[in-house]
DNA sequence: GCTTACCTGTCG
DNA sequence: CGACAGGTAAGC
């Protein structure tokens, strides 16, 4: 489901929410959520632990506790939501994790995929994945970072180098797409291909479209929502995404075809 | 790179 | 019924 906004939108939206709150445990409703520890040990070390701070890492949300952290992702239909009263929906939930003043945060995720792990401290982050991933595209790369990652990377196809999230972390298929868009250019095109101009352009229409990703509060294209289960409006303005046989702003008529086997929304006019 | 697999739901 | 879905790891 979310992409770097979406949990850049949680992160902010949850973080006044739950900053200083102390967890009363977890109750685990799919023991595959919790990917590590034991969901026995899971519960065991949650319980009194304190919640310091939210960041983010690509799509990964980080609550740093005041003994280690926990990690979650979303992968593609997890949803996290902060509750004061009243019972979480019942069908998908996972996790319900209580704090210890009576309200909640809760897991809900319709395909599995999502995960928490619970870790002792930064040495343990490999469990999650974190030690191969690259570093945040928002908060870490600059343009000349950006310039210099793609010329370690010259015979890659843009589309599938920019989901690699062990390339750069927190872009997935809306906003590239999107940003490829913004560009100009087609997500088949080679890295090798680009000229100066080129990679700038691109920088700044990833750029460009984080924030207003961020700033219209996230993609709801399905199911997506915030901290409080509110929905996002970034699908109002999407160009491409989603919009096969309606026209671009050039006129042509946007296509979707397939790119590292995801379906890909271009304008063939705009993109070459 | 590509394909498949992980899961469940929705849409045509 | 098949195709597809915002993600990612693993196996060619």
């Amino acid at each position: 489901m979310p992409e770097l906004p979406e949990v850049e939108v949680i992160r902010r939206g949850l973080e006044p929410l739950v900053r200083g709150k102390v967890f009363a445990g977890a109750d685990i409703k799919f023991a595959g959520s919790i990917r590590y520890p034991s969901p026995e040990e899971f519960s065991r070390l949650l319980r009194g632990r304190r919640i310091e701070n939210l960041s983010r890492w690509g799509k990964y949300l980080l609550l740093g506790l005041d003994r280690g952290e926990l990690v979650i992702h979303l992968r593609m239909t997890g949803h996290l939501v902060y509750l004061e009263e009243g019972k979480p929906p019942g069908r998908h939930l996972r996790v319900v994790l209580p704090f210890t003043d009576g309200t909640l945060l809760y897991f809900s995720d319709v395909r599995k995929f999502g995960g928490l792990w619970l870790l002792e401290n930064e040495a343990m982050r490999f469990r999650a994945g974190l030690h191969r991933l690259g570093p945040d595209i928002y908060e870490e790369v600059d343009r000349d970072r950006f310039a210099q990652l793609l010329r370690t990377r010259p015979r890659s196809k843009l589309k599938p180098l920019l989901l690699d999230q062990h390339f750069v972390a927190g872009l997935g298929n809306i906003y590239v797409d999107e940003s490829l868009n913004r560009s100009g250019l087609h997500p088949c095109r080679t890295v090798s291909s680009l000229t100066g101009a080129e990679i700038c352009r691109l920088y700044g229409a990833i750029r460009a479209v984080l924030e207003e990703g961020i700033r219209y509060g996230g993609t709801s294209a399905r199911d997506y929502v915030g901290a409080r289960g509110e929905r996002g409006g970034f699908q109002e303005r999407l160009a491409v995404y989603g919009q096969k046989g309606r026209s671009c702003r050039c006129g042509a008529t946007i296509e979707r075809i397939v790119v590292a086997g995801r379906g890909t929304y271009i304008c063939p006019r705009c993109q070459c």
